[in-house]
DNA sequence: CCTCCAGGTTAACGACCGCTAACCTCCCTG
DNA sequence: CAGGGAGGTTAGCGGTCGTTAACCTGGAGG
């Protein structure tokens, strides 16, 4: 995950912006002319970078489902080797989880909530291999979740992954009214109640 | 909360129709046409109900933020006539309001779809309104939730309803591919991971 | 029976928007 | 220094969409 240092190419300046705006006004409530405008350059300026108004969103779903997929893989595959003979304890390969996700919701808001918003605005092809990026993923974590709560099973198992989903990426929702202290201790917050989130759905004992 | 038993009126239907087309493909994305045609009406006969397209997503956005608010308001009154001289124990009123919450997500999902997706679509006066209404039922939330754990901060306890929010609004997106087993389950899960959330943003003591 | 209005209809206008066409400049390279 | 491509520009076309206008109709009320 070396970070970047160079300068964004003019393309990323687009994407990005485009993904703001998006985020804030829906798919059709913005125009070309106000993407390119964000970035200084106005109108038909962007089809000498994209093919069309379609393609930047296709483009920023499917990065969004590869990034969080490959990221996902890539902290399994961590968790693997460094776990020695049987692998790491479940419970840790879960927490890199939880905390890949939060770094991404925290970092990309805009992409976040395209991520769940404007898919159903994808030609058809397009949105097949989103979903199924995102079935993966999701797949993924029901996996380790299952072997952290054997007791669990699959279809409540993602329901409750999906349903953590769902508070991970309340993040768009928090800021704005001089909500928490600072980004640390709402990553850790967020952590703390998925994790208890999760437990609460693998022990269906309570008093 | 006595059921409606008479036939719904063309409103009603209306609105029922636009809310599930907006929840599908957003404001933007829907068409009067198609409005109309799901409602057996064609095209501009919508106009005979609502003085636009606007007037129609704004009645659903207030709505549905009214009735969460008085619904809760509700549940809080009845808490504190039932129970006696020092009130109903807050762990008990605090399920009830997780217990609204959730019926209200799975009985009407587009419109919890729609409630945090298209507020920006109004005008200034409406989204006004809306969020007063949406803050006053966040309010309510975090005093409760304050006293059930009288450790948590208020920012923490704002942002953990927030999130909870976020994970009993993720309905939406369970149902489609063969679930849960039936709705009752899936109202009790979504009950153990909010009440596990809750309780793990309470108290910051873990292993 | 006449009236009238609630609730429709179709036609059409005006605005907006995505996209293309045609043209203009640097700047890099042989 | 010729030239050519990368990356802009503005003008404008074609389609869509929200909204209005003008007209129609069935049924309730005097």
């Amino acid at each position: 995950m070396a970070t970047r240092t160079d300068a964004p190419t003019r393309r990323e300046q687009i994407l990005k912006e485009a993904a703001r705006l998006f985020a804030e006004r829906g798919f059709h409530g913005v125009g070309v002319d106000e993407i390119g405008a964000a970035v200084g350059i106005s109108g038909p300026g962007l089809y000498r970078h994209f093919a069309g108004k379609d393609a930047m969103l296709a483009e920023l779903l499917v990065g969004i489902s590869g990034q969080l997929l490959t990221g996902a893989k890539l902290r399994l595959k961590e968790a693997a080797a460094a776990g020695g003979e049987d692998g790491t304890a479940p419970e840790t390969v879960l927490d890199s989880l939880i905390e890949g996700h939060i770094d991404f919701a925290l970092d990309d808001r805009p992409l976040i909530t395209l991520h769940d918003r404007e898919l159903d605005r994808l030609r058809e092809s397009d949105r097949k291999l989103v979903r199924q990026l995102q079935r993966q993923y999701v797949e993924l974590w029901v996996d380790v979740l299952r072997k952290v709560y054997p007791a669990l099973a699959e279809p409540a198992a993602r329901s409750a992954v999906h349903s953590v989903f769902g508070l991970l990426n309340s993040t768009p929702h928090l800021g704005r009214r001089g909500a928490l202290p600072g980004r640390g201790a709402t990553a850790e917050l967020l952590h703390r109640m998925a994790r208890g989130a999760f437990a609460a759905a693998g022990s269906p004992a309570r008093a």
